[in-house]
DNA sequence: CACGACTCCTGCTGGC
DNA sequence: TGCCAGCAGGAGTCGT
């Protein structure tokens, strides 16, 4: 589910309900995720406050404070992992690993793959940077510093096809498999072309359309929020209309082309051969 | 370094 | 109807 709209979309949806609150308690049913769940979290949390909730690409900062301690909680949904809040009581399904126990309410973890990461780094706001998977991240893709200009730089050695290079987090973070394609569609570049050569001016377009997919697929999402993160929505499904993902044999929506789907670094790419050179 | 294959895990879909 | 292969919105690690 999440790419970065998706993580940004929830992190406003757990803002309100959440900043200022303190922790109550922690529960971990499955401690395995992608990596363990730290047990001192048991521990470390209760009695916490949670002072904001930060993003950086596709994880979640939950930074915490009480006397004597201070650190982050980072958060990653993985491929198919969900925050929500459900009331006391409500009884955990399957797939419910992680969570933290609030005054009025739950906050709850579902990761049916445990792809999901929750890790914790000790320290102000700020040290979380440090933490080895955040270190190696690369820029965001909503910041003024991102654009054609910075693009087409950080792409002029990588000869392979752009679709796959666009979602090296390493590079820019937070533009995932969907994302990937809707954009290279928006920009009219195909998923094929070689990364260093696109000329300035397309990465002008393609960072612009970045931009747009991201921020459209943001608001789309913000006017669902109450039902993103609470249990009785419906879902956490609030997917733009996608241009051309998962839609290959159908026709293309701004020509008369066929979308068309390839197999990229092992995964689908999608894209109108017509529209997208 | 850059790049692709492989890997973790569960669940769903489509073909036979 | 049942079974199995293939695939799924992420990303670290490893070999070339």
């Amino acid at each position: 589910m999440p790419e970065l709209p998706e993580v940004e979309v929830c992190r406003l949806g757990l803002r309100p309900e959440l900043e200022g609150q303190r922790i109550e308690g922690v529960t971990v049913r499955a401690a395995k995720l992608r990596y363990d769940i730290p047990p001192e979290l048991t521990a470390l949390l209760p009695g916490c406050v949670v002072h904001a909730i930060r993003r950086r690409g596709k994880y979640l900062l939950f930074d915490c404070r009480r006397d004597g301690v201070e650190g982050s909680l980072i958060v990653h949904l993985g491929m198919s992992g969900n925050l929500r809040f459900v009331p006391f009581g409500q009884p955990p399904e399957k797939h419910d690993h992680f969570e933290l126990v609030l005054g009025k309410q739950l906050l709850r973890l579902a990761d049916p793959r445990r792809f999901g990461v929750v890790l914790w780094q000790a320290g102000p706001p700020a040290a979380v940077e440090r933490h080895p998977l955040l270190a190696v991240l690369g820029i965001e893709p909503l910041t003024g510093t991102f654009d054609g200009d910075w693009l087409h730089a950080a792409c002029s050695r990588r000869a392979g096809p752009i679709k796959p290079v666009l979602m090296d987090s390493h590079l820019v973070v937070g533009i995932g498999n969907i994302y990937a394609s809707e954009s290279l569609f928006r920009a009219g570049i195909s998923p094929l072309r070689a990364a260093n050569r696109i000329g300035l001016a397309r990465y002008r377009l393609l960072a612009a359309a970045v931009r747009e997919t991201l921020s459209d697929a943001i608001a789309a999402g913000g006017s669902s929020i109450r039902d993103y993160v609470h249990s009785d929505g419906g879902a956490g499904c609030f997917q733009i209309q996608a241009a051309v993902y998962e839609r290959d044999g159908e026709p293309c929506r701004r020509c008369s082309g066929v979308v068309r789907q390839i197999r990229q670094s092992g995964r689908s790419s999608y894209y109108c051969p017509q529209c997208q050179h």
